[in-house]
DNA sequence: GTGTCTGCAAAGTCTTTGCACCATA
DNA sequence: TATGGTGCAAAGACTTTGCAGACAC
């Protein structure tokens, strides 16, 4: 699926319907950025994305938008240690499922598929254990590894 | 070991010597604080409770500390989304060892050590795999469940 | 038509930085 | 004593908010 508009529009309307919320055009661009990426784009990075396909748009629109895509969960926000908020879209597919190996100097972020059976369902039996014994409605999960990558080791 | 000083101190004073950094009393002191609670304090809480045994010491260096400590890989800094850091000290013993669950809504935090054992024998497995992979030197980890806690699942 | 959404700009919060003085090794 | 470290205040970066006009349903 080459760099076109992803997955086209028509994004989860049911999802803002049942809420009472809109899905306006700001909306549906901002949820097609993120579905055309593999990074991890800030707020500001959406924006300037953004910007281009529909210069009007504002930086508090994008973030206003965020937040409440987080709240209905259908992105992910993260906090890779730089300073800024960055995004992901929560994927539906199990073959997009991934975590993330974080150089702790130059703030690379690798997307890694390698294991996630194995970690998934560990974390599929913690999750339920967890669930039982604190009481949660739990909802998502992470995993990062921390370390240096080839380039900052020197 | 009831509220008093947590280890004492002399915190790995070899860690600093070996940077060319110095042990000072706020950087003790402040290790002292973090030794003291199973909490999560961000920097203005750290500063407001080593304010009251040094009235001296100002915000600033909080920070700064804060940032040393994580570098010298002696505590974690966390981002729980609710927009400021929350640092904890790296417990030494196998014991300490810990992950979070994390109420989206109130923002509660969770220590939990069940299944430990299974997660980190899983997660040393990934680390030497993803450390081959991508030639990365993998210092640590985090794993974090996002729900909704008994209260306010409602 | 009504309640939500948007853009702009201003304000807010957390964090970092510059500088002169102080303290540790 | 030489090099880091500290405190204060100012600056910086990211994010949130108020409001009038525009838009989706």
């Amino acid at each position: 699926m080459p760099g076109g508009m992803g997955r086209g529009r028509g994004w989860g309307r049911d999802q803002f319907a049942g809420g009472g919320y809109r899905l306006t055009v700001p909306r549906q661009i901002i949820l097609d950025v993120l579905a055309d990426t593999t990074k991890h784009p800030s707020a500001e990075e959406i924006y300037i994305t953004v910007h281009k396909k529909y210069p009007l748009i504002g930086l508090a629109t994008v973030y206003r938008t965020l937040e409440l895509l987080v709240q209905l969960g259908l992105i992910f926000k993260f906090d890779f240690g730089d300073g800024k908020a960055r995004y992901e879209l929560i994927q539906g597919s199990k073959e997009d499922h991934h975590h993330h190996l974080v150089c702790t100097r130059c703030k690379r972020i690798v997307n890694y598929t390698e294991f996630i059976d194995d970690e998934v369902e560990l974390l599929k039996k913690t999750e339920k254990g967890l669930s039982k014994k604190y009481n949660f409605k739990i909802n998502n999960h992470i995993i990062q590894f921390y370390g240096l990558c080839d380039k900052c080791r020197e």
